[in-house]
DNA sequence: GTCTATAGTAGGATAGAC
DNA sequence: GTCTATCCTACTATAGAC
């Protein structure tokens, strides 16, 4: 492994963990093994580190949200396949996470991969819902954007409640509900 | 105002503004206008301050959400209440910023103010669906817990996607949609 | 490309005067 | 109670050798 994908790993782990505010260089440098002149040799600095981490976690969450929404089942499998995904709620989102910190939403530069991943989502979530009201799995007055928005918030505030009570039951608690909600969209289901 | 009193102000608005790893006492300390002395004779330190601001921050939340939930109307009026409640999305939570922090989650004095701050919303937001089911407002086979976690879920995770796209927008979608869910649990009601 | 040495600034806390 | 002066460490970046 290259010391540039090296720095860009530990810059993902500790950008997971610690925030962009909370991950210093020396912390990066630490975990890749390698000293100051290979991460100024590759990247100006911190910042652009940091969008090359963001970039690379965005095409891993991506394609493991491809693999469960672009599935062949009904809309509501391929929803459900999406908040079945394995994560770990203790840890948080490691794109939702960074949108809490200033220096990254304040930076266009910084915000950007994140708000990238965002409107991906939603669109290719909406996407599934609209494909299910266009097969008649899904009531007509369905709206695929507002559901899509409350699936992907119940799943980012899922994990806030996890965290704030260290409790990875709470973020199984919100998905549940988004769960119930998505199967009462089903055209003719008992809620209906 | 008493020195100690702006300094958990000014703690208070930083922590908001900057998380508790972005806010340095130095930052604290011009805002509230006070030098070193003051804070450390009012506080042990960084730490027992932001304490000190996070619960001064928990109880004003509190008091504005009870307003909401604590009216005399419907079960749904007072979700709805809550849901309306002014609120800056692109600011985010007072509280829940708060356990994206690193610093702030691994150390149970400082994640205390968080944790039982969503108990009580929780606690409370459940209260008020249990009531409605009580009254036969609301549905028999409705579940207040699962309900209050992805209202609270989805208000936090509205937030996030604010915050990602920097359009206060998204916030309202994905409380829209939590609005639409709340509505659809009334004993039969169109979707039902 | 990668390393160590160095530098300037800021974070967090203490000491002691008033 | 409040202030300023001081201290040590960490952060972020640059310089220059290899």
């Amino acid at each position: 492994m290259s010391k540039k994908e090296a720095l860009t790993r530990a810059a993902a782990d500790l950008l997971w963990e610690r925030g962009y505010t909370g991950t210093s260089p020396a912390m990066i440098l630490e975990r890749a093994q390698a000293g100051q002149g290979s991460m100024y040799h590759h990247f100006s600095g911190k910042a652009e580190l940091a969008v090359a981490a963001m970039v690379q976690m965005s095409d891993q969450l991506r394609a493991r949200t491809e693999d469960a929404l672009g599935g062949d089942g009904s809309a509501v499998s391929r929803i459900n396949a999406f908040l079945d995904l394995e994560r770990d709620p203790l840890a948080g989102c490691r794109i939702g996470r960074l949108t809490q910190d200033h220096d990254v939403v304040s930076d266009d530069v910084l915000r950007a991969p994140a708000a990238e991943f965002f409107s991906w989502v939603e669109g290719r979530l909406a996407g599934v819902l609209a494909d299910g009201v266009r097969t008649g799995e899904l009531r007509a007055d369905t709206r695929p954007d507002v559901m899509a928005s409350l699936i992907i918030a119940a799943v980012q505030g899922g994990y806030t409640l996890a965290r704030a009570h260290q409790d990875p039951a709470a973020f199984r608690q919100a998905v549940d509900g988004v769960k119930q909600v998505v199967g009462n969209l089903v055209a003719g289901s008992g809620r209906g």
